[in-house]
DNA sequence: TGGGATAGTGACAATATTATCCATATGATT
DNA sequence: AATCATATGGATAATATTGTCACTATCCCA
């Protein structure tokens, strides 16, 4: 595992919401658990840019975090679920406040991203 | 400036959020200036662990973005302010509540964090 | 026998972000 | 004349994060 040589302040409450759910796919893997989707293949179907290796990475962290729980279930195939832990619903209502503000703002940041001439795609074109 | 070779996908609320204020420092810069400290120099000392050059290029894209306002006043010795904008003033809910997740589990995330020997600096000694 | 689905991980490459160093400019202060 | 405060930005180093490839393992299906 990587080990960060500067250390993270964690004085902060954003720096600590951010050291929980600041990876790039935590918020949208806990936002497929929070829905049922809670096997790591499907995961991947639903989070089709992200690979599993990734995801697992992800899982992982979520899971020393106490955010999520593994239930590993035995035979063939093999069958893994993961589920948010109580802790872990309580990071719904700040996941769900980004999401509605990034809702409501996508347009807006969309255009001013591209006027950046910044590489990104967009949710939907603009008519 | 630097453009990123893999693309961003905006389509999902988080993601346009994290856009804007995904930062290191941007919570906490946003933050200065809705209390009222509203100059670079004045934010660096808020904000010791960044340096003056860390929280320019932060404040120009906060600028890009429309979440912030900057005044430059004539004569010297030089002065300038930054101000939110009602866009940025949206924002404050969003980091308001990751604000208070974080201090409301400061605790038990800095001890995960602590176990996993990840190199953090605590808010406080644990007594 | 040759995939394909399932889950997981080590090693490393690629990319992205942040930090550091140095430079400009101007006037006041020591 | 040197130093400091103010603000800003180029160039590059350092660090951190994410992605890719290859591999293990087991069973089912064609």
């Amino acid at each position: 595992m990587y080990h960060n040589k500067i250390p993270q302040a964690l004085d902060y409450g954003v720096s600590v919401t951010m050291k929980v759910i600041g990876g790039k796919w935590k918020p949208c893997i806990i936002d497929c658990i929070s829905n049922g989707i809670n096997r790591p293949a499907q995961i991947q179907k639903a989070i089709k840019q992200a690979s599993l290796r990734v995801i697992n990475q992800q899982l992982s962290e979520l899971l020393d975090y106490e955010i999520v729980t593994k239930e590993s279930f035995e035979g063939y195939p093999l069958k893994v679920e993961y589920t948010l832990t109580p802790f872990g619903n309580t990071l719904l209502s700040v996941i769900d406040a980004m999401q509605q503000w990034g809702d409501a703002h996508a347009d807006k940041v969309a255009e001013i991203a591209m006027n950046r001439k910044e590489n990104v795609t967009l949710y939907r074109n603009k008519t």
